[in-house]
DNA sequence: GCGGTTCCGTGATATATGTCACACGGGCAA
DNA sequence: TTGCCCGTGTGACATATATCACGGAACCGC
């Protein structure tokens, strides 16, 4: 059995100096989170910011009437550069944040994110790759909105998924990518089909398997 | 004739303590430039922060085949939170930035954004204040191309950009409002001739006009 | 005014995507 | 076994957007 401070320390080696790991593990809310559980709901304040230790995380956009959007992925230390910001004018948030699979998390409070930037130079960098790579993350996702038809950001799509989550087997409904690119589960089955055709992959129930 | 550290002072003064406009006046250099130049193109190198001072800056995302989307505008103290992290790595720009009016800016190197935030509170706050406003209106932007029809999204178009300019009068040719939409020219001019007939605008030549 | 250029309007048509309707099959529970 | 959901496959059709083709209008330099 592993106890949390361990899973930190590992998790944290080289890319914090000692004195940060430990301000986290004295201050940071160890958590894990089982497959399809809510981080973050529209609407509810975020107070403190969630670093990924292992597993992922999907950070969606849903707009008023049952759709969504995917806006990126989080995995190894990673963080959601969107609650980092203490928000001063304290408006809930407007993004859905799912664990993609058991994942395991530290919740650092807005203020210390704040405080600790001065403190520590390596929390500094942390901060701000963070932001940078969330910006890179949101702007693949436009120009894939923008520019490309279904059919290719149905590939990437794919692409991404088993990379996150390292394997060939997807266990997953067509309904559900559905509703990830703002589509519906028909146009998904037909070009999923299609991919089968060509070879791509095999379809079967609540499974998809890449080739 | 207003020199540059007067136009400084004056739009930072409420914002920032004495002692941090002083250091951008001393550091800063200060820049004018005209509607419709490039102030950013993808491929160069960022080595300096522009904050906009007056005017406005519209940020663009260009693919590989000539196409653009619009990510979002930059108007009064705002700045570019792409170019703010000094991107360590030092990858080159992936966007552009073309003034959509006369506009003065300052320019700020990166190594002081930097330093600055532990130095300066107020500078800290604004460097955080406009991630926060980049990810919200790139929320946005995602929101609309992913969930809302092409009229629906010319109306929030030209809503902002008259906002944005402080008129009613638009000097703007269809095809440039179809690049910043990702569309075609012929598209445009039928959803505007739409408009026109319902009453909301009256169009002519490199002109629209809204009621 | 004239010729060229840029912008705009608009029909016809193509394509991509969204929607509806329904059938099939597998699993699962009673 | 029977019946029932859920996920899937697929045809038919509706709609939105893209593309092509053209003509005409406004403007610009001479």
């Amino acid at each position: 059995m592993i106890n949390d401070s361990q899973v930190v320390n590992a998790a944290f080696r080289g890319s914090f100096e000692p004195a940060l790991i430990e301000e986290i593990n004295r201050i940071g809310i160890y958590q894990e989170v089982e497959e399809g559980e809510y981080l973050i709901r529209p609407g509810s304040y975020i107070r403190s910011v969630p670093i990924i230790l292992s597993g992922s995380i999907k950070i969606m956009r849903p707009d008023a009437v049952g759709n969504e959007a995917l806006l990126y992925y989080l995995s190894g230390l990673d963080s959601c550069a969107i609650s980092m910001t203490g928000s001063p004018d304290n408006k809930p948030s407007e993004i859905t944040a799912i664990a993609e699979e058991k994942t395991r998390l530290i919740f650092i409070p807005v203020e210390k994110v704040d405080e600790w930037i001065c403190r520590f130079p390596t929390w500094k960098q942390f901060v701000f790759r963070t932001y940078q790579r969330r910006f890179d993350d949101m702007i693949a996702t436009i120009d894939s909105i923008a520019f490309k038809k279904l059919d290719e950001r149905l590939l990437t799509y794919l692409k991404k998924k088993t990379q996150s989550c390292q394997c060939t087997v997807l266990q997953i409904t067509h309904e559900e990518i559905a509703r990830e690119m703002a589509t519906s589960r028909e146009v998904i089955s037909r070009l999923l089909k299609q991919l089968e055709r060509v070879g791509y992959l095999r379809l079967s129930r609540n499974k998809i398997e890449i080739l």
